[in-house]
DNA sequence: TTTTGTGAAGCGATTCACAGCA
DNA sequence: TGCTGTGAATCGCTTCACAAAA
């Protein structure tokens, strides 16, 4: 049995994964809204996407649907939440504490998700000690190899991209399972950490490449 | 000729042109280090994919590489350049003066990828007039229809998700052409915008579902 | 010989279309 | 009748493998 769920989680598209979240919010927003049933076309109306496509990832997790009926909007939410884990709060650290690191370490949209920051760290000896929303900065060296509380499993780097690496390096030691990284370079890490890269610019960057479409009148319509 | 370029550009796959900015990063960081020449494998290395996958990419930009040598590091840097239209600097006005909004207004990643902030805005009056870096918090009725140079091109939004969708139309209404979303809605803008959406939440989750898997052993490696 | 550029194969995600149920 | 769950078809991206070119 262990196997064949092993299996199971392993066989979720990325895709589906990704969309999952929004498919949270979205049912989020609705519940307790006098609505207890919502319809796969309901819900891809809401978030954009097509029914099929939601009836298909839903599928992934398992059969909650009632034929004829619809999604019990309270079990969606039950068993969406159930697969992203947020059974428990995700303990996070912040590794950079400069503009964006003190943005996303007081970001409200984290803790009602599930997730809390436990630690923000810098190298500048200048900002060591000073307070960020309930939060001291520490100093980068406090994260050494089991320095970091067992129940801390994220890392996110804010740090510039020249350090990012040695950030992740030290993160990984210090024993983290997963980053989120904010820095523009490509982080090598053993395949075990699981690494999300998210990269400001280059999103800017790909509307670049759509508005120089359309200023050349090389296409029409839009995006991706 | 010219519908021959439409094509050309409508044609190329959208992982290609979210692959692109990396290239030029990785190749920026190499210039002047004495290589003028760098081969498809070499490149493929330091951003992290596969040889054959960025050949293919460039393919879809021209065929600027020459057989048993390579490409040439700066002619790739300005051809990539050219199709994500960095020729010229781009406007961008950002909407909510929270910590994301101001975090992004001092970023300092935008501007030598040819990005400036050009406004901040935002709707809290105890706000307005405060300065942030070289900018001025404006009102965001300042917004209104063709109250925006005609050289602001792109929007961004930081504002809490409740008033998200209005803040695109109010965008849109004022002429940007295309969104960077960080608020976490589903925006439903006309087709002709491109909208790009970063939600800092939804990556987190997606961490929390791996993290979920590890936990219950359901699977050993990682991520995507 | 080395490395590009590219058809063809392979693979995964999306969409279709309908059987299965309430 | 209405909507889910899902095989089958389709579409698009990635990878392979090799011919063409320097």
């Amino acid at each position: 049995m262990k196997l064949e769920q092993k299996v199971k989680h392993a066989k979720i598209p990325p895709t589906t994964v990704a969309r999952l979240p929004l498919y949270l919010r979205c049912l989020r927003n609705i519940q307790g809204k006098n609505v207890d049933s919502i319809s796969s076309s309901e819900l891809a109306k809401l978030t954009g996407h097509n029914a099929a496509q939601l009836r298909k990832d839903l599928s992934y997790l398992g059969e909650f649907g009632t034929r004829g009926v619809g999604y019990d909007v309270d079990e969606l939410i039950g068993q969406i939440g159930k697969w992203l884990g947020t059974t428990s709060v995700r303990q996070f650290v912040i590794v950079g504490a400069g503009h964006l690191g003190q943005a996303l370490c007081s970001y409200k949209g984290f803790i009602n998700k599930g997730f809390q920051v436990a630690g923000l760290y810098d190298a500048d000896p200048a900002k060591i000690g000073k307070r960020v929303g309930d939060l001291e900065i520490r100093h980068i060296d406090d994260l050494g190899p089991q320095k970091l509380a067992g129940d801390i499993e994220i890392g996110i780097i804010a740090t510039p991209a020249d350090v990012a690496q040695t950030t992740a390096d030290m993160l990984v030691q210090a024993g983290v399972k997963s980053i989120l990284n904010f820095a523009p370079a490509a982080l090598k890490v053993d395949k075990c950490v699981c690494i999300r890269n998210v990269d400001l610019a280059t999103e800017l960057q790909i509307i670049g490449f759509h508005l120089a479409g359309l200023e050349h009148g090389l296409i029409s319509d839009c995006c991706n």
